[in-house]
DNA sequence: CCAAAAGTGTTAACAGTACACCCATGC
DNA sequence: GCATGGGTGTACTGTTAACACTTTTGG
């Protein structure tokens, strides 16, 4: 239980923390990001990472949203904002969420170019790691309800933001690695010769850039094209 | 400026409201609710309505976010919720948006079937009308860039979401006026005939229902069929 | 009859789909 | 050679876009 003091004033004040979910593309499919509670409630359960917006009333009025959720970002996964596509998703404030107190939640997502980062532990989690969406659990808080809003978004987002692809390949990608991605998000298989006449269109759009190299056959097959988004 | 007592534990909480985007088919095209403010600070300044959130820290923990966005509704124009789309867009909380002290405001867009409604004057409101989008001045704290939002928004969800196209209509209505919506969110002249076509589709669907009734004559030209949403 | 609004039909262009085929590489 | 992944071509289909046309009403 969160102590809070009587206001001054007619209405009290919620707690507004930042939840992140951090989404990669692994091995097997999409990554989420998930931390082992260290603290209560909900000790020993995973849950997204995420804190408190730090606020002020004063002058300086403390860290913006996105600033916030930059922030956090930065302590689990040590990524930068350039390589990220870090969008606010929307808030989740249902009384009761958390049993501490009220607290309201600003939900954003992340898109990261890979899930082999070095996750650093935070403060209050025990453990860190990538967890395949599919394998996901019952996560503390409202967390599970986010992570099913957050997918939906990004199956949607991806229709129409080229953004949401390019942020989870890397930053050179030949035109397979590019299709898989689209074929995991979509859940359908992409005829290659179709998703080719698609990329030919973002080529002349200018929307994606030929490098004029080729990747280092890392197996059989033909070496590939690669290729950067604009 | 908001006085704040010195909480007693770690991190600061801001102040938690609610923004709306309301948002109805006029004569002219899109028409927004706006209120004149009647206190400090934006004083005699439009701005969108809204209000604090309800929370505490209690057993009961107050308002959901959602219910305080359809009661500033109700208190604004009297509507119930089943008339309305009232989605939660996202949360602004750049820091020195509100001079008074740290103020989130999670930003709901509502749309409405008509603009002729008893528009009630809340209690810090000075007055409160009907704007054409096109007129919108400077608004009050950073409500011009909530409505851009907002308005960016709405182009993009009637293009998947027929609820939106169906929430600024009558709930009895003719192709021709559906039609009209449709032109004016997507800003472009709509072929009659093309857009009979897609309409066949919803009906096939069962998206809309035909009222077997016809629009009484208000002037010359043939009476139109009558339609409802499903 | 005429203007206005509703409603129908026809055609060409475009985009999406399915599928067959060729190319370069490692083993 | 052959399996594997990259890349190309073609025919079919459904959707969209443009435009000409007919129908029903008020004045």
């Amino acid at each position: 239980m969160i102590t809070t003091p009587r206001h001054a004033y007619a209405h009290a004040r919620p707690a507004v923390a930042v939840d992140m979910v951090i989404i990669a593309m692994g091995e097997g499919g999409l990554e989420l990001l998930l931390i082992k509670r260290g603290e209560p409630p909900h000790r020993g359960r995973w849950a997204l990472p995420g804190g408190f917006v730090r606020v002020r009333d004063d002058g300086d009025q403390g860290e913006d949203l996105d600033a916030a959720a930059a922030r956090e970002l930065r302590e689990e996964t040590g990524l930068a904002l350039r390589d990220v596509y870090l969008q606010q998703l929307r808030a989740f404030g249902r009384p009761g969420r958390d049993p501490r107190g009220r607290v309201i939640s600003i939900a954003y997502f992340a898109l990261v170019p890979g899930d082999r980062l070095v996750v650093r532990s935070g403060s209050d989690a025990a453990d860190a790691r990538w967890v395949g969406l599919e394998r996901v659990g019952r996560l503390a808080f409202d967390h599970n309800e986010i992570v099913a809003f957050a997918v939906a978004e990004l199956e949607r987002r991806v229709q129409y933001d080229p953004r949401v692809a390019a942020s989870l390949v890397p930053a050179a990608f030949t035109k397979g690695e590019l299709r898989r991605v689209v074929e995991v998000l979509s859940g359908a298989a992409q005829d290659a010769s179709n998703f080719n006449k698609r990329f030919a269109r973002m080529l002349e759009d200018g929307l994606v850039v030929a490098l004029g190299r080729q990747r280092t056959a890392a197996g059989p097959g033909r070496p590939a094209e690669l290729f950067r988004f604009a």
